[in-house]
DNA sequence: ACAATTATGTAGTGATGACTACATAATATG
DNA sequence: CATATTATGTAGTCATCACTACATAATTGT
């Protein structure tokens, strides 16, 4: 029943006095560098400038938090992807054009090297079971993307018929975690 | 000057209660699965059914076990490097029997899925630095080998004399550590 | 038998991890 | 101004980590 100002400009009590998307952004770069369970909560409070109670409130939990920045990064730096929804392209170009647009994009200097979800969480510590299984079916998500993709192109005829898509696909999406950690090695 | 028995059967104090090189193998298969970090002290020492004193006693740290754990990794588990140096064989050969060598042994239920050092350590965490690049440095020497093999094909006339041998060894590198990514998802 | 040496078990050390209790400060609404 | 609501800062909680002090047990060499 809330009939009050027009603009709800802010939701009461104290304001923030941080800028939540700028530590998120800052959570983001220090979980993709070191992994979830090489990044400390003391060290995301100092590069944020914040202090622990203010990021829980922010944020609920670390694996809150982590959840958010692999979020964020799937927003902002997976656009590489978009190639493979490109219908006016043919498949062979659109996956071409993606995993060019991906090797640039794990090379960038302006973030961590390599692809956030590929290297992230290989080795499920004690406790990380549930993430981990979350990151390995975002890598399978990326993997049926480009099954999907495949698939359309053998059903209109631009694949051979009988073209194994399955294993195609898992074939490319290696290519794409091989890059990844080469573009960690330099 | 010692002269005493032939036989140096033990090496006096009171003997280890426990299998070394089992425990070692046991410490293998924990670090493959969980990496460094995700493996603790008391994970060990239970898995060993020893006691921390016992393990520091005969491995001296953690960092200490893992390299060795490493050293037992690379010389029992690796063998399917061995057919780049098969001279016998075209390099288009080698590089085929190498690959599909590492696909089995990666796929292998009786072990940890996957390269042990592909997967390993890709974001260090802090103090885990050294460690880290000397991992990399691991990876980095087997994608030498493919490279020097390749060398020799091209020099001898096999593969054509303006070849990229060092971008085609990252190639082959990346399709093996995509591999490895592969396996741990299953 | 005795000394020297090495391993074991119990128990604990200091450091660091994620997370929080509590008092206080800053905002909105009545 | 009073009250409710939300954020902040200080300080601390409890768990877990890698690692070890210390007393004791088992072995070799004399």
């Amino acid at each position: 029943m809330k009939q009050a100002a027009p603009p709800p400009k802010r939701p009461a009590g104290r304001p923030r006095a941080f800028d939540r998307e700028h530590a998120l952004a800052i959570a983001l770069d220090l979980f993709w560098r070191h992994g979830y369970d090489g990044t400390s909560i003391p060290q995301l409070t100092a590069a944020m400038g914040i202090s622990p109670p203010s990021l829980y409130a922010a944020f609920g939990s670390k694996d809150a938090l982590y959840r958010e920045a692999v979020k964020l990064y799937l927003m902002q730096y997976t656009s590489f992807m978009n190639h493979l929804f490109d219908e006016k392209i043919s498949a062979r170009e659109a996956v071409e054009r993606a995993l060019l647009a991906a090797a640039k994009q794990f090379a960038q200097a302006e973030h961590a090297p390599g692809c956030m979800i590929s290297s992230a969480e290989l080795q499920a510590s004690p406790g990380n079971e549930a993430l981990a299984e979350d990151i390995a079916k975002l890598r399978k998500a990326a993997q049926h993307i480009m099954y999907t993709r495949l698939e359309v192109a053998r059903k209109s005829g631009e694949l051979p018929g009988n073209t194994d898509t399955a294993s195609l696909a898992a074939f490319y999406a290696m290519i794409s975690q091989g890059m990844s950690v080469q573009a960690r090695d330099g």
